[in-house]
DNA sequence: TTTGATACATCATGAATCTATGTATATTTG
DNA sequence: CAAATATACATAGATTCATGATGTATCAAA
């Protein structure tokens, strides 16, 4: 598990892109597909992933389908039209983020020519 | 300017890695080197900059070398040999994340084979 | 002479995640 | 069958790192 601090400000886009690929999912079901995905390395916390999700559908970028198993209540999660946008801006600045991460802590900038 | 929590965990480990290139430099410089890398995409607040700098020196992380420039005193940071093995360390989690980051958020997964 | 750059620093605030805790049902194992 | 583990949700308080606001002071340029 990673420093938690490396986290920060990742789960929300981890969270957007598995909804884009599966179109609806279920809270225990995102933090077990995180789990598998990455080995183990990333474990989505309870008390880090429903009071995000609510926080998604506050903002309209979720709807919530509830769905009775046996005695349960599944609350399935699917990204709207804005969240569909949302992940798309979201993404990009990750990838711009690592990117820049790449030149500064990575790169050999010191023997590469002038931009 | 990236969302600030994005930078969370990362702001060491930039810092660790430049002093690990110039063996020594201090505050302001180092907060004009990263903007400069990364075209103005990461500027390391003061509040940001600072404290932690000297949080480093507590941990016996860097160690602090007092130059008069005229009236002024500059404060040139240099890594232990703690700090070198800390960089490698922060610098190895690091990679090891964004690798991990890269699976879940931007690879293809859903057809890639099983491992 | 006043504006902007250089150079340091502290304190209160904020945002995202975690820990701890709680409630229940369902399944597997001894 | 009892106990342990997995499934499935949720909230409240603590933690942590970076920021914003503010402060001091010197130096160069307009």
């Amino acid at each position: 598990m990673y420093s938690k601090e490396l986290l920060k400000g990742t789960l929300g886009v981890i969270i957007l892109r598995l909804l884009s690929e599966n179109d609806r999912m279920y809270g225990y079901e995102i933090s077990q597909k995180v789990k598998e995905l990455t080995e183990g390395k990333i474990l989505i916390k309870d008390g880090s992933l429903y009071p995000l999700l609510h926080k998604l559908y506050v903002d309209g970028i979720v709807t919530i389908e509830e769905v009775n198993i046996g005695k349960r209540v599944r609350k399935y999660y699917s990204l709207t039209k804005a969240g569909k946008s949302q992940k798309e801006i979201l993404m990009n600045e990750l990838r711009d983020f690592m990117d820049t991460i790449q030149k500064v802590v990575f790169d050999d900038y010191k023997s590469s020519p002038a931009l």
